[in-house]
DNA sequence: ACAGCCATGTAACTTGTTACATGATTTT
DNA sequence: AAAATCATGTAACAAGTTACATGGCTGT
């Protein structure tokens, strides 16, 4: 539902065309989370159809222009007001995996966990690189790009740190691997 | 695709039918992601068509039994094999929303802030609680329960700690509002 | 003339998700 | 006998995603 709040929030400041929206929400959230064009015209489209948002075909020939109605102002509004759902998580694809990975036989969780982490550090260097190069002149315009990029950053440190702990608790339930006593 | 792959490397332990793979996953993950019976039954349709299942119908009209197959395995092994995708990492509501509310007139960022600080407090305590009961005794079989349970704690806890660096640089940015010298 | 970007759209598809129907077996 | 749980499925839909087609406009 990211993408179509988003949209309809965008739409709440002001009228806006397709192609405009996709500027404004990469404007906001940097190069992390590209929007595919064609996916901003199909969630126009369908928010047209559950009456949230309005085709004023603009007369003259121009750009194919997108108004907000009360209904779909009402709904961001309600998306402002409401925390995001977190009793009920997305499900982590690499805490699924790393579950598994423990209770199946044949499957190595060290090797998992150690290339994971190699790969997340990875992504964590290069945020923190972008990061120093945008918050040398925090601008205001800056200020939400500055914001997701923190998140990633908090987001893979803490992942980091998780899979050092999965490690701790690894080595203290088994025993049994080589070398016990050495 | 996590429940695709999860279904799938349950697969590869041993031949399961239906109602057995939700089990076993909601065993491994806790009451956190509670899968829905119909999408087990949808996943291994679409996962039968893709050639990677087969359907072993029990001769005997007991359960339905589903096997995996060789290119099934092969998914497994690469799944396990590759990190999980970081530099594209999911769209973060959170973040999209607050970047959103710092930059639109009329949102009041801080009361955003405020509300989720406090439903990721009460999560995280939820979480908190439900692991000290766990970890009590950790038995191998709760291993996996229990790395879920940290992974959701220290999500939580970044996401908090994230919120608090958010209002830290909004005050930054922003000493117009009310009272700004009092 | 040609390359490249701006701009709009459509068709097809994926995974996830739920509501519902159906019957067997087990428990109370 | 009634209620609960086990078990299998189907129909319908949501949201996201991409590949492709089509033009206009701009700079070289």
């Amino acid at each position: 539902m990211s993408v179509r709040h988003s949209l309809l929030a965008l739409l709440q400041e002001r009228p806006r065309y397709g192609y405009q929206l996709r500027s404004e929400f990469q404007d906001r959230t940097g190069a992390a989370w590209p929007l595919n064009i064609g996916q901003v015209y199909t969630t126009l489209e369908r928010l047209e159809r559950d009456g949230l948002v309005r085709k004023e075909s603009g007369a003259d020939g121009g750009q194919v222009v997108y108004s907000i109605t009360d209904e779909g102002a009402g709904q961001v509004d309600a998306w402002f007001s409401a925390p995001v759902e977190r009793s009920n998580p997305p499900r982590n694809e690499l805490a699924i995996k790393l579950s598994l990975a423990l209770s199946l036989p044949g499957v190595d969780a060290g090797a998992i966990i150690r290339a994971q982490r190699a790969a997340s550090l990875a992504v964590l260097q290069e945020h923190t690189k972008v990061r120093r190069d945008t918050a040398t002149n925090p601008r205001k315009a800056d200020l939400a790009l500055l914001l997701v990029l923190d998140s990633l950053i908090f987001q893979a440190e803490a992942e980091i740190r998780w899979l050092d702990l999965c490690e701790a608790r690894m080595a203290q339930l088994a025993p049994s691997g080589n070398a016990a006593g050495r």
